[in-house]
RNA sequence: GUCCCCUUCGUCUAGAGGCCUAGGACACGUCCCUUUCACGGACGCGACACGGGUUCGAAUCCCGUAGGGGACGCCA
């Protein structure tokens, strides 16, 4: 039997975590075991659905690399068949009309509520003849949930999950206006597009119960349940807006790359063994439900961060670059020249192995991408005020320096420090720093010199002088 | 409230009765490197929720307790 999983999102206008590591596992499966990997999009409820929201999903799938196979379903257009499988229901006996008002069932809510049941239609229309039914109320269709006995469904994450049948309530698989519940849709859709695995979030696992009942009732073969544990927010609480992140677009937006990003979710809730590096090639290959977790997970941004620090590392400068293009020009106003990207280019691998994400590499390369007239901060003027002299004949020194490279002026730093700064090599580079990034924080400021070159280093020295105070 | 699920270092986890004086990663601490901030290197701190069983032997099996999470819609 071939492998179909799905990705059923619902169109809420953004991309949760969660999702985005169940749409992983699917994905990961499916390619795992040569089979399909489905999206549809939960979208029957229309006064929720717009077409930007259904854009944020195929987005976040494209950002994280997972293609999935011919085109997304939308679920909303199965209304008529799911709704026909009600009928079919109906005819069989398996599901009634059901004519209660929404105040007789708010009545029936109060009183479940306070007699401790958790579920509170009495049946009161499962025998009931149809010709009592009121002529002002459409009506809705309920299934006909078994009184007796208990359902073990065994889950390949969770194990055996056995549930007493009083649990399960005649819930509603077509409203009173005939249209398809969430309920009646996805098994209906599962079956027909044959889903053979069912990977998603643990708040579902109640709901396979009331699934169950609907692919029985209809003879279908009922696929495997996977139920994944949720991902918690840092605090071990609900993921919440102020945790920092809910939505995979966020996180692009936070300087990560897609495959630490994949490679962070993938590991939170499955392992294989001890590896922590895992790449999109080797998850499809190791990829298993046996591995899964069963307990919840917290969110751990320093986590990923050290991930991305790794996959920045591994990335080669032009995706770099690529990537982070739109930073430089949101954070600095910068649009990257080529002479900019050749200097970038030059000192990517210091500027690589500093960087825990893309915003830092950006903010860390920006003074290559300058051109004079730049500002200074705060710290850097005060340091270019009180090392004119210093500069001035650093700068001179520079004009004939042979070779120009990151050793000799290093060496050069070191002479001019034992002339005017007591040996002290920091009283030399600290001003260079100052002068030539605009900043006190850089990369190795004589490599950066090297880089920049002879001409565009004195000219920035030069610049500087002048503005400090 | 009712039902379901979960419980190993701060965090993610390895572990499927003896290989465990419990391993790895991230974080943290100390030291080294050093022109800044980092990177890197070395070393270190640190957990089987609790209580009962079962067994020659339990992190691993069973039962309770506590704690956490989820579900109880004419939402998905």
């Amino acid at each position: 039997m071939s492998v179909v999983t799905r990705f059923p999102p619902s169109p809420t206008g953004f991309m949760h975590v969660g999702n985005a590591r169940t749409a992983l596992f699917n994905y990961l499966y499916a390619r795992r075991h040569g089979g399909k990997f489905l999206v549809r999009i939960e979208d029957t409820d229309r006064k929720r659905h717009s077409e930007e929201a259904v854009q944020v999903i195929f987005e976040g799938l494209e950002w994280m690399g997972l293609e999935y196979d011919g085109e997304a379903l939308s679920q909303f257009a199965g209304m008529g068949r799911h709704a026909e499988v009600a009928h079919e229901m109906l005819k069989a006996g398996k599901a009634y009309y059901c004519y209660c008002s929404p105040e007789e069932l708010e009545a029936m809510r109060e009183t479940a509520k306070a007699e401790g049941r958790s579920q509170f239609y009495d049946r009161r229309w499962r025998d009931r003849d149809p010709s009592e039914a009121p002529q002002d109320i459409k009506p809705v269709v309920r299934i006909k949930a078994p009184l007796e006995g208990e359902t073990t469904i065994n889950d390949v994450v969770q194990g055996a999950v056995t549930v007493a049948h009083d649990q399960l309530d005649d819930f509603i698989l077509l409203r009173s206006d005939g249209t398809p519940t969430y309920m009646l849709s996805v098994v209906v859709d599962d079956h027909d597009m044959g889903v053979t695995h069912i990977l998603r979030g643990d708040d579902h696992l109640n709901n396979s119960f009331r699934q169950k009942l609907i692919f029985d009732a209809m003879g279908w073969t009922l696929p495997v349940f996977g139920h994944l544990p949720l991902i918690h927010g840092p605090d071990g609480g609900k993921f919440s807006k102020r945790h920092g992140a809910q939505s995979v677009r966020e996180y692009k937006e936070l300087g990560y790359l897609p495959e630490a990003f994949c490679n962070y979710l993938l590991r939170l809730g499955w392992s294989h063994g001890d590896d922590e590096i895992i790449s999109r090639e080797q998850a499809i290959e190791w990829f298993d439900l046996e591995h899964i977790g069963r307990s919840p997970a917290r969110f751990d941004f320093a986590k990923l961060d050290s991930l991305n620090a790794h996959y920045i590392k591994e990335a080669r400068p032009e995706r770099l670059l690529e990537c982070s293009r739109e930073f430089y020009k949101e954070r600095h106003g910068l649009e990257l020249s080529d002479i900019a990207v050749e200097r970038i280019t030059l000192g990517i691998e210091e500027l690589k192995a500093r960087s825990k994400t893309l915003l830092q590499f950006v903010d860390e390369s920006a003074f290559y991408a300058r051109s004079i007239p730049y500002a200074f901060d705060e710290k850097a003027l005060a340091l270019l005020g009180e090392s004119k002299a210093i500069l001035a004949a650093l700068e001179d020194e520079l004009e004939s320096l042979e070779p120009f490279t990151g050793e000799s002026i290093q060496n050069l730093c070191q002479k001019i420090a034992g002339d005017l700064a007591e040996g002290k090599l920091g009283k030399v580079a600290m001003p260079l720093r100052a002068a030539v990034t605009g900043t006190t924080v850089s990369p190795s400021i004589f490599g950066a010199c090297a880089v920049l070159g002879r001409k565009e280093t004195c000219a920035r020295i030069r610049f500087a002088v002048q503005q400090g105070k």
